[in-house]
RNA sequence: UGUCAGGUUA
């Protein structure tokens, strides 16, 4: 068994520093706004070592990540497929204080959404206590790719009785799972949703309706939707 | 306005 914690076990970094990273070392060591910068640059790179390596180093220096690291190093544990490096990751989270972080919470989610499914996603979001709409919409989705529309419509329902905002994107993704389920009363029922949003000219959202519609078998319905579309170009 | 999240396996 290997007890080689990324966290812990910090490697001495051997090999070629590049100009810029020299050039960073003599900034401030608390400058953590410069430490999360680079970590989105390797980030955007698809060079996920670096960011991991990048991370390991502010420890070593003594910088405290913030609630903007964290969700940075997590989606990089899921680019990397890595579980265990991810729960190391959750561990820093718990341990630096930053689990009540909405950004933070939908990485988690993300994360354990991805690599474990969307029971293992629940987990995380039945411990978040003030769900924004990004986090019901995650798992929403979840259950739509694992086609459970079942769980995804009963999900929509407890969101909007929740209060939560109810956004062109959440509203998308339970539309999809109306289609996905040939339910159309829900679907309807869904619709209605949308008018009471004043939603149903926003073009992620009609386009979802059409194509629930369609599913659905009801070309009626789709027909209304279409002639109300936005943009036909 | 100093840095981060959900549509994108269409």
């Amino acid at each position: 068994s290997q007890n080689s914690s990324v966290i812990c076990a910090l490697k001495s970094h051997s090999g070629h520093s590049t100009l810029t990273q020299q050039v960073f070392e003599e900034m401030p060591l608390s400058d953590t706004f410069a430490w999360n910068n680079l970590i989105q640059t390797h980030l955007s790179n698809g060079e996920f070592n670096h960011v991991v390596s990048t991370y390991q180093r502010m420890l070593l220096l003594g910088v405290r990540p913030d609630r903007h690291t964290l969700p940075r190093v997590l989606t990089t544990s899921r680019h990397l497929r890595s579980l265990r490096l991810g729960k190391q990751f959750h561990g820093q989270v718990l341990k630096l204080g930053f689990c009540y972080d909405h950004y933070v919470t939908t990485a988690l989610i993300e994360l354990y959404g991805r690599l474990e499914g969307s029971d293992a996603a629940k987990r995380i979001f039945e411990n978040t206590p003030n769900k924004n709409s990004v986090c019901w919409t995650l798992l929403l989705a979840m259950y739509v790719k694992e086609e459970k529309p079942g769980l995804a419509i009963d999900l929509f329902n407890q969101m909007v009785a929740s209060g939560a905002e109810i956004d062109n994107v959440a509203l998308a993704t339970a539309i999809g799972a109306c289609g996905q389920s040939k339910s159309l009363r829900e679907g309807r029922n869904i619709h209605q949703t949308v008018k009471r949003c004043g939603l149903e000219f926003d073009v992620l959202v009609s386009n979802s309706l059409l194509n629930m519609y369609l599913d659905c078998g009801s070309t009626r319905d789709a027909r209304t939707v279409f002639n109300q579309m936005p943009s036909k170009d």
